[in-house]
DNA sequence: TCTTTTAATCGTATATTGCCGATGAACGAT
DNA sequence: ATCGTTCATCGGCAATATACGATTAAAAGA
Protein backbone atom coordinates (compact mmCIF):
# COMPACT_ATOMS: atom_id res chain seq x y z
CA UNK A 1 0.00 0.00 0.00
CA UNK A 2 0.98 3.61 0.03
CA UNK A 3 1.65 3.92 -3.69
CA UNK A 4 5.09 5.41 -3.11
CA UNK A 5 3.99 8.92 -3.84
CA UNK A 6 7.53 10.21 -4.21
CA UNK A 7 6.49 12.11 -1.13
CA UNK A 8 7.28 9.63 1.62
CA UNK A 9 6.77 12.01 4.54
CA UNK A 10 8.46 11.40 7.80
CA UNK A 11 11.39 9.56 6.36
CA UNK A 12 13.83 11.68 8.28
CA UNK A 13 14.06 12.38 11.96
CA UNK A 14 12.66 15.48 13.53
CA UNK A 15 16.15 16.71 14.37
CA UNK A 16 17.30 16.26 10.81
CA UNK A 17 14.33 18.17 9.47
CA UNK A 18 14.84 20.90 12.03
CA UNK A 19 18.54 21.34 11.34
CA UNK A 20 17.94 21.28 7.61
CA UNK A 21 15.28 23.94 8.01
CA UNK A 22 17.50 26.26 10.03
CA UNK A 23 20.44 25.65 7.74
CA UNK A 24 18.30 26.45 4.74
CA UNK A 25 17.44 29.81 6.25
CA UNK A 26 21.15 30.61 6.51
CA UNK A 27 21.95 29.22 3.08
CA UNK A 28 22.38 32.65 1.53
CA UNK A 29 25.10 35.18 2.34
CA UNK A 30 22.61 38.01 2.47
CA UNK A 31 20.68 36.26 5.21
CA UNK A 32 23.81 35.41 7.16
CA UNK A 33 24.80 39.04 6.84
CA UNK A 34 21.44 40.18 8.17
CA UNK A 35 21.65 37.86 11.16
CA UNK A 36 25.18 39.03 11.91
CA UNK A 37 24.11 42.64 11.66
CA UNK A 38 21.28 42.06 14.09
CA UNK A 39 23.57 40.18 16.44
CA UNK A 40 26.01 43.03 16.36
CA UNK A 41 23.62 45.96 16.66
CA UNK A 42 20.97 44.34 18.79
CA UNK A 43 18.12 45.57 16.67
CA UNK A 44 17.61 47.27 13.35
CA UNK A 45 14.84 48.87 11.43
CA UNK A 46 14.23 47.32 8.05
CA UNK A 47 15.37 50.43 6.23
CA UNK A 48 18.78 50.34 7.90
CA UNK A 49 19.27 46.82 6.67
CA UNK A 50 18.23 47.73 3.14
CA UNK A 51 20.72 50.62 3.14
CA UNK A 52 23.60 48.32 3.92
CA UNK A 53 22.70 45.47 1.62
CA UNK A 54 23.53 45.41 -2.10
CA UNK A 55 19.99 44.34 -2.90
CA UNK A 56 16.68 45.96 -3.69
CA UNK A 57 14.19 46.64 -0.93
CA UNK A 58 11.83 43.95 -2.15
CA UNK A 59 14.58 41.37 -2.10
CA UNK A 60 15.72 42.25 1.39
CA UNK A 61 12.16 42.10 2.60
CA UNK A 62 11.90 38.62 1.13
CA UNK A 63 15.07 37.49 2.91
CA UNK A 64 13.74 38.91 6.15
CA UNK A 65 10.60 36.87 5.68
CA UNK A 66 12.61 33.69 5.20
CA UNK A 67 14.55 34.34 8.39
CA UNK A 68 11.38 35.16 10.30
CA UNK A 69 9.56 32.07 9.03
CA UNK A 70 12.50 29.97 10.19
CA UNK A 71 12.25 31.57 13.61
CA UNK A 72 15.74 33.03 13.50
CA UNK A 73 14.59 36.63 13.81
CA UNK A 74 11.51 38.49 14.86
CA UNK A 75 10.07 41.79 13.76
CA UNK A 76 8.10 44.25 15.80
CA UNK A 77 6.04 46.98 14.24
CA UNK A 78 7.07 50.43 15.39
CA UNK A 79 4.96 53.05 13.79
CA UNK A 80 5.53 53.01 10.05
CA UNK A 81 8.68 50.92 10.49
CA UNK A 82 9.47 47.38 11.49
CA UNK A 83 12.19 46.74 14.00
CA UNK A 84 13.97 43.42 13.69
CA UNK A 85 16.04 41.54 16.21
CA UNK A 86 17.47 38.09 16.65
CA UNK A 87 15.53 35.31 18.31
CA UNK A 88 18.36 34.06 20.53
CA UNK A 89 16.85 30.68 21.35
CA UNK A 90 16.83 29.64 17.72
CA UNK A 91 20.51 30.41 17.27
CA UNK A 92 21.25 28.39 20.37
CA UNK A 93 19.11 25.62 18.99
CA UNK A 94 21.08 25.66 15.77
CA UNK A 95 24.27 25.60 17.78
CA UNK A 96 23.12 22.50 19.60
CA UNK A 97 21.96 20.74 16.47
CA UNK A 98 25.29 21.32 14.76
CA UNK A 99 27.09 20.14 17.89
CA UNK A 100 25.05 16.96 17.79
CA UNK A 101 26.68 16.16 14.47
CA UNK A 102 30.06 15.84 16.11
CA UNK A 103 29.58 13.53 19.04
CA UNK A 104 26.55 11.52 17.94
CA UNK B 1 30.02 54.15 -11.01
CA UNK B 2 30.12 50.43 -11.03
CA UNK B 3 27.41 49.68 -13.61
CA UNK B 4 25.48 47.62 -11.07
CA UNK B 5 25.73 44.41 -12.98
CA UNK B 6 23.18 42.63 -10.79
CA UNK B 7 26.21 40.55 -9.98
CA UNK B 8 28.03 42.72 -7.47
CA UNK B 9 30.56 40.11 -6.39
CA UNK B 10 32.25 40.38 -3.07
CA UNK B 11 29.45 42.28 -1.45
CA UNK B 12 29.45 39.98 1.51
CA UNK B 13 32.22 39.05 3.85
CA UNK B 14 34.23 35.91 3.48
CA UNK B 15 32.77 34.54 6.70
CA UNK B 16 29.23 35.16 5.53
CA UNK B 17 29.88 33.42 2.24
CA UNK B 18 31.52 30.53 4.02
CA UNK B 19 28.75 30.04 6.54
CA UNK B 20 26.12 30.34 3.83
CA UNK B 21 27.94 27.73 1.79
CA UNK B 22 28.17 25.25 4.65
CA UNK B 23 24.58 25.91 5.66
CA UNK B 24 23.43 25.34 2.12
CA UNK B 25 25.07 21.93 2.12
CA UNK B 26 23.06 21.02 5.21
CA UNK B 27 19.86 22.56 3.91
CA UNK B 28 18.27 19.23 3.10
CA UNK B 29 17.23 16.55 5.62
CA UNK B 30 18.76 13.80 3.51
CA UNK B 31 22.15 15.45 3.71
CA UNK B 32 21.86 16.08 7.43
CA UNK B 33 20.91 12.44 7.79
CA UNK B 34 23.96 11.34 5.83
CA UNK B 35 26.29 13.47 7.93
CA UNK B 36 24.74 12.12 11.10
CA UNK B 37 25.09 8.57 9.87
CA UNK B 38 28.74 9.11 9.09
CA UNK B 39 29.31 10.77 12.44
CA UNK B 40 27.71 7.83 14.15
CA UNK B 41 29.32 4.99 12.22
CA UNK B 42 32.65 6.58 11.48
CA UNK B 43 32.64 5.59 7.87
CA UNK B 44 30.24 4.13 5.36
CA UNK B 45 30.33 2.73 1.88
CA UNK B 46 28.01 4.53 -0.51
CA UNK B 47 25.80 1.46 -0.88
CA UNK B 48 25.11 1.31 2.84
CA UNK B 49 23.91 4.87 2.74
CA UNK B 50 21.69 4.23 -0.25
CA UNK B 51 20.13 1.25 1.55
CA UNK B 52 19.07 3.38 4.47
CA UNK B 53 17.84 6.39 2.56
CA UNK B 54 14.37 6.61 1.01
CA UNK B 55 15.86 7.90 -2.22
CA UNK B 56 17.19 6.47 -5.47
CA UNK B 57 20.88 5.73 -5.83
CA UNK B 58 21.39 8.57 -8.27
CA UNK B 59 19.81 11.03 -5.87
CA UNK B 60 21.88 9.89 -2.92
CA UNK B 61 24.99 10.14 -5.05
CA UNK B 62 24.06 13.69 -5.88
CA UNK B 63 23.60 14.58 -2.21
CA UNK B 64 26.97 13.03 -1.45
CA UNK B 65 28.52 15.22 -4.10
CA UNK B 66 27.01 18.34 -2.58
CA UNK B 67 28.40 17.41 0.82
CA UNK B 68 31.79 16.62 -0.64
CA UNK B 69 31.96 19.83 -2.64
CA UNK B 70 31.19 21.76 0.52
CA UNK B 71 34.03 19.95 2.26
CA UNK B 72 31.81 18.38 4.89
CA UNK B 73 32.66 14.82 3.94
CA UNK B 74 35.31 13.02 1.97
CA UNK B 75 35.20 9.86 -0.08
CA UNK B 76 37.95 7.37 -0.60
CA UNK B 77 37.89 4.83 -3.40
CA UNK B 78 38.14 1.29 -2.11
CA UNK B 79 38.07 -1.15 -4.99
CA UNK B 80 34.70 -0.93 -6.67
CA UNK B 81 33.24 0.98 -3.73
CA UNK B 82 33.63 4.43 -2.28
CA UNK B 83 34.04 4.83 1.44
CA UNK B 84 32.77 8.07 2.91
CA UNK B 85 33.60 9.72 6.19
CA UNK B 86 33.19 13.08 7.83
CA UNK B 87 35.75 15.81 7.45
CA UNK B 88 35.84 16.83 11.10
CA UNK B 89 37.52 20.20 10.60
CA UNK B 90 34.64 21.45 8.48
CA UNK B 91 32.07 20.58 11.11
CA UNK B 92 34.15 22.39 13.67
CA UNK B 93 34.41 25.32 11.31
CA UNK B 94 30.64 25.38 10.97
CA UNK B 95 30.33 25.23 14.72
CA UNK B 96 32.59 28.26 15.07
CA UNK B 97 30.82 30.23 12.39
CA UNK B 98 27.45 29.65 13.99
CA UNK B 99 28.90 30.57 17.37
CA UNK B 100 30.15 33.82 15.88
CA UNK B 101 26.54 34.78 15.24
CA UNK B 102 25.82 34.90 18.94
CA UNK B 103 28.53 37.07 20.46
CA UNK B 104 29.59 39.17 17.47
C1' DT C 1 -7.49 65.11 3.83
C1' DC C 2 -3.45 64.72 1.22
C1' DT C 3 1.28 63.56 1.06
C1' DT C 4 5.32 61.20 2.42
C1' DT C 5 7.59 57.45 4.37
C1' DT C 6 8.15 52.70 5.25
C1' DA C 7 7.84 48.01 4.34
C1' DA C 8 5.20 43.99 2.63
C1' DT C 9 3.32 41.76 -1.35
C1' DC C 10 2.35 40.84 -6.33
C1' DG C 11 3.78 39.55 -10.78
C1' DT C 12 7.29 37.84 -13.46
C1' DA C 13 11.74 36.34 -15.32
C1' DT C 14 15.68 33.51 -14.67
C1' DA C 15 18.49 30.25 -12.18
C1' DT C 16 19.05 26.57 -9.18
C1' DT C 17 17.44 22.19 -6.80
C1' DG C 18 15.74 17.78 -6.29
C1' DC C 19 14.42 13.68 -8.19
C1' DC C 20 14.74 9.76 -11.16
C1' DG C 21 15.82 6.30 -15.01
C1' DA C 22 19.35 5.32 -18.02
C1' DT C 23 23.95 5.13 -19.16
C1' DG C 24 28.88 4.95 -18.39
C1' DA C 25 33.23 3.95 -16.00
C1' DA C 26 36.03 1.32 -12.84
C1' DC C 27 36.96 -2.71 -10.56
C1' DG C 28 37.00 -7.75 -8.96
C1' DA C 29 35.96 -12.24 -10.06
C1' DT C 30 35.19 -15.98 -13.14
C1' DA D 1 37.60 -11.34 -22.33
C1' DT D 2 33.17 -11.26 -20.11
C1' DC D 3 30.17 -10.57 -16.34
C1' DG D 4 28.31 -8.63 -12.14
C1' DT D 5 28.81 -5.06 -8.76
C1' DT D 6 29.28 -0.41 -7.41
C1' DC D 7 28.87 4.29 -7.95
C1' DA D 8 29.15 8.72 -10.72
C1' DT D 9 27.22 11.29 -14.37
C1' DC D 10 23.85 12.62 -18.06
C1' DG D 11 19.35 14.24 -19.61
C1' DG D 12 15.03 15.83 -18.54
C1' DC D 13 11.26 17.50 -15.79
C1' DA D 14 8.83 19.73 -11.97
C1' DA D 15 9.39 22.53 -8.10
C1' DT D 16 11.70 26.05 -5.55
C1' DA D 17 14.67 30.05 -4.96
C1' DT D 18 16.39 34.57 -6.16
C1' DA D 19 15.95 38.97 -7.91
C1' DC D 20 13.57 43.15 -9.29
C1' DG D 21 10.03 46.85 -10.49
C1' DA D 22 5.50 48.04 -9.50
C1' DT D 23 1.86 48.20 -6.45
C1' DT D 24 -0.46 48.16 -2.06
C1' DA D 25 -1.11 49.01 2.92
C1' DA D 26 -0.35 51.39 7.08
C1' DA D 27 1.08 55.06 9.72
C1' DA D 28 2.99 59.74 10.63
C1' DG D 29 2.98 64.46 9.55
C1' DA D 30 1.54 68.52 6.78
Amino acid sequence: MTPVKTEERGSFTRADEELASLAKALAHPARVSIVRMLAHRGECVCGEIVEVMPLAQATVSQHLKVLKDAGLIQGEIDGPRVCYCIHPASIERLQRLVASLQKD
